[in-house]
DNA sequence: ACCATCACG
DNA sequence: ACGTACGTGATGGTC
């Protein structure tokens, strides 16, 4: 019978696949930072390959090095070639697990490249007689070896995409025979390997040449014959360089190799290998496709997870858990304030029980269950849980596993809500993810009476039970226990109760802010049509860049990627040169005080206590901070005027209470003046000193009785911004105003002055580099993949980010134990905690509480963290959240 | 669905 | 030489 020899050319098709996926390089990390783009396009490839081909004996060629025969016979051979990315170079020793993983064996000889044991192994076959070969490479040079037995594919854009090559097709798209493709390169020799040919002669010519000749020896041998007296020159003085790029371009097919045909039987994966592989790499896709052909074909096949439908004469079942449970809430919608709720799964190790009726939630069977303090409770985001439960009047209790949050913490980036796609993230398969069971956009349909909804609520429920033994332990492996059970698991209960509360906006201050606006908005658009001489819409970007830039003839200062650039920034420069600019100015800011928060807040007003209740989302940014989303209430306007009155409308939900607000003074210096362990910068914290002004004295270089002008101290606090963001004088420059040498000089003074902070900066950088990301003082963990990229951009971008996010993160850390501690402080009382603004907490508060919140809140918020300077916190009230400044 | 813009720390 | 300030969310316009 005829065996069929695959030989792949492994090196090459890294690079294909690897470039074939730069665009989406930071799309394929997996959790410990490594880049996947190239063994992932790989293993696209070999599937493709092993489905179509079916080979009965495979085998993966790498180059062994750089040294190999041909540097030894011209030392220049592929010299000045760029090194190769460390993004790729990270993934070849994994390159070769997968390759292995798949039952494929891998091999390389020292002094020979790939192609050569790939000429050398299918010449081996051919002689062999029963074999036909395919050779699988991205580098056309290898269509030399094409024969009766033997295809050569080569990658194209894609690396799935392949060109089959056969001695015809060489023939008719080359124009020449496979055995003369190397004649060819002799005379035109190969830029990209670096090594010359005949002067003058290019593709064209060299083609005509071999189509003559049929070979360099026989044209040498009738050298008169050549047409063109130049060509004629050239060829005769470059002849031994023509021989040595043909030695150079041919492939050696009897390379001492010493690995033998009969060791290349492929028998298919290896089963267990290959899922542990795909694991570490975060591979779902692939780990689907194994699971479904372990299953026989059937893509909708999970494995049974047997159940019972909970009813009101079962319920009293679920008295047998008495020690743990894994608890899943569904929901129709994202925002759990206001969503349905469809239905729960819950269970523990084979029992498991879901319905979809909700009133067995408050059967005392079941609530028992989930007030319990005694009975831990496993869930996928305690904070939704515990907000859609105490709308069925629960308190949710003594959570212990929160998957969600666990997942979050152990890799910031790769997150998703989905509990299906976490689960697969960390190596649970049997589960499918929301979107494969309900559907996608305007398609999602939630069918609660289907069979198929219980079945897959349980699986969630299973999968958190699953995995959450592994995921504390990977827990402990990063050292964030702590990080999880003293501030994340807690907060989350706090920013729960916080979220509940709400707080109260009047309708009618923002509805007589709107007219008001209304009016202004119309006035201006008039006079900016007159001053255009014609009727456009103001809020498009492109129309308005027509009006300004085409019509009105104003300097273009920047551009964006689609077209003019009408940012702030830019008309504010152009103001000075058209009037009709500062009224294009106001325009924007008035509408989008109309837009975002006049109408986007009485959109969310909830009808029943004219309260906002926004949600935070605690596993979303990269550095710890929360965010705030349906409504956002911590981007509301305060820096302008006009904007700031917007704030009136946030008011106490009862009479003759007030909004106290509290916020930490610099926590970002502080923490950086703390972590850098820089004396100078802790000095003058413990002084009690204004940091920029010093910062001012120091790079200016004053005298301590010299006074620091408004100027040199707002110069010094951008310097003081631009350290905690990671610093480069471009930026500096550009947001400055200030010449780009000066902020290289500023920058300079400002390390001679903060010498810990400039030892911070590059130790920081070089802990990334080692370790692949950085750490806060909670130990939150941010990834930094492009740390060591060749791409100046991403790896310029990971380096600030190393510096940055400590500073950042510690601080979000700081106000998160406030919280917690707040939380408890505030017991007992009737002052409640009502939002967070990433280094500000804002109450409301009875009048006869406001004389000890004022010493309680700053206390509680200060003594969160000992630091080695002092934190300072501010504090403000008023009868609405303008007045408390 | 993406971009530009602008609101906040 | 390269071409950047760090972290977010909501909106309207445009494709």
């Amino acid at each position: 019978m005829t065996k069929k020899l695959l030989l792949i050319d492994g090196n090459s098709i890294a690079f294909k696949a690897f470039y074939a996926l730069y665009q989406s390089l930071d799309r394929f990390t997996n959790s410990s930072g490594l880049h996947t783009s190239a063994i992932y396009g790989f293993n696209r490839m070999l599937d493709k390959v092993l489905e179509e081909e079916k080979p009965t004996d495979v085998l993966v060629a790498f180059d062994a090095g750089k040294v190999t025969f041909r540097t030894k016979m011209y030392s220049d051979y592929k010299g000045g070639r760029a090194k190769t990315p460390s993004e790729l170079s990270e993934q070849f020793p994994f390159i070769k697990q997968l390759v292995n993983a798949r039952g494929i064996k891998d091999y390389e000889l020292p002094d020979y490249e790939a192609d050569d044991i790939i000429g050398t192994l299918a010449r081996q076959a051919e002689r062999a007689g029963n074999y036909q070969v395919v050779i699988i490479t991205g580098d056309r040079d290898l269509t030399q070896l094409t024969s009766a037995k033997t295809t050569v594919q080569v990658s194209k854009k894609g690396v799935t995409e392949l060109e089959k090559y056969t001695p015809d097709y060489v023939e008719k798209k080359l124009g020449v025979k496979p055995s003369q493709i190397i004649e060819i390169k002799g005379l035109k020799g190969d830029n990209s390997d670096n090594y010359p040919g005949v002067e003058k002669v290019g593709d064209k010519t060299a083609l005509k040449l071999v189509q003559q000749f049929g070979t360099i020896d026989n044209l040498y041998d009738h050298i008169d014959d050549v047409s063109g007296k130049k060509l004629k020159e050239h060829l005769i003085n470059d002849q031994d360089q023509a021989k040595r790029a043909r030695t150079l371009a041919t492939i050696n097919r009897d390379a001492p190799v010493t690995i033998s045909l009969a060791d290349l039987k492929y028998e298919g994966d290896d089963l267990d290998q290959l899922t542990d592989f795909y694991e570490r790499m975060n591979f779902k896709s692939f780990l689907a496709k194994l699971a479904v052909d372990d299953d026989g074909d059937n893509q909708e096949q999970l494995a049974k997870i047997n159940y019972q439908v909970l009813t009101k004469d079962n319920v009293a079942l679920l008295k047998e858990f008495k020690d743990e449970v894994s608890f899943h809430l569904e929901m129709a919608t994202e925002n759990y304030h206001t969503s349905p709720i469809l239905g729960f799964a819950i269970g523990h190790g084979d029992k498991w029980y879901a319905t979809n009726d909700i009133s067995l939630l408050t059967n005392p069977d079941a609530m028992t269950l989930l007030t319990s303090s005694t009975i831990a409770k496993n869930v996928f985001d305690a904070k939704r849980t515990y907000v859609g439960l105490y709308r069925e009047s629960i308190e949710l209790k003594n959570v212990d596993f929160d998957m969600l949050l666990v997942s979050y913490l152990l890799n910031t980036t790769n997150n998703s809500n989905d509990v299906g796609t976490v689960a697969r993230l960390h190596g649970f398969q049997n589960i499918k993810t929301d979107e494969e069971v309900y559907g996608k956009g305007a398609k999602r349909e939630i069918d609660a009476e289907s069979p198929e909804f219980l079945t897959h609520i349980v699986h969630k429920a299973k999968a958190i039970d699953q995995l959450h033994n592994d995921m504390f332990a990977d827990l402990d492996k990063h050292n964030q226990t702590k990080l999880y059970r003293e501030i994340e698991i807690k907060i989350a209960f706090v920013l729960a109760k916080m979220e509940i509360s709400g707080i109260k906006v009047n309708p009618e201050t923002l509805e007589e802010m709107g007219s008001k606006f209304t009016e202004r908005l119309s006035e201006i658009k008039q006079t900016i049509y007159q001053q255009a001489g014609e009727e456009f819409n103001i809020g498009s970007p492109k129309q308005l860049g027509v009006i300004l830039f085409e019509k009105l003839r104003l300097p273009i200062l920047k551009k964006t990627k689609t077209g003019y650039s009408t940012a702030v920034d830019v008309l504010e420069k152009l103001a000075p040169d058209a009037p009709i600019v500062q009224n294009v100015l106001d325009y924007r800011q008035i509408s989008k005080l109309l837009s975002t928060y006049v109408d986007g807040l009485l959109k969310v007003i909830h009808q029943d206590d004219s309260k906002v209740h926004t949600r935070y989302l605690q596993t979303l940014t990269q550095t710890g901070r929360l965010s705030s989303v349906d409504p956002n209430l911590q981007n509301i306007p305060v820096r302008s005027d006009e904007g700031r009155l917007i704030r009136q409308a946030f008011v106490p939900s009862h009479p003759n209470w007030q909004i106290f607000s509290s916020d930490y003074s610099q926590i970002e210096l502080r923490v950086l003046a703390s972590i850098t362990g820089d004396k100078n910068m802790q000095e003058a914290f413990k002084e009690g000193e204004d940091i920029h002004a010093t910062t001012a004295r120091r790079i200016f270089g004053l005298n301590s009785n010299d006074e620091v002008t408004p100027e040199l101290r707002r110069q010094a606090k951008a310097v003081n911004f631009g350290i905690v963001y990671g610093i480069s004088d471009f930026g500096l420059s550009k947001n400055t105003g200030i010449t780009r040498k000066q902020a290289h000089q500023f920058i300079e003074r400002y390390f001679e002055e903060y010498p810990g902070v400039k030892k911070y900066t590059e130790d920081i950088v070089e802990f990334a580099r080692n370790h692949r990301f950085v750490e806060t003082i909670a130990h939150r963990r941010r990834y930094l993949p492009d740390i060591n990229s060749r791409n100046f951009n991403l790896r310029s971008f990971a380096e600030r980010t190393a510096m940055n996010t400590p500073i950042q993160g510690s601080a979000a850390d700081i106000i998160k134990i406030a919280m917690i501690n707040m939380d408890e402080a505030l017991k007992g009382m009737r002052t409640t905690m009502l939002l967070q603004v990433h280094d500000e907490l804002i109450f409301e508060v009875p009048d006869e509480e406001l004389e000890t919140v004022k010493k309680l809140i700053p206390k509680v918020m200060d003594s969160a963290i000992s630091l080695n300077v002092p934190l300072k916190v501010e504090s403000h009230w008023g009868k609405t959240w303008y007045d408390a400044k």
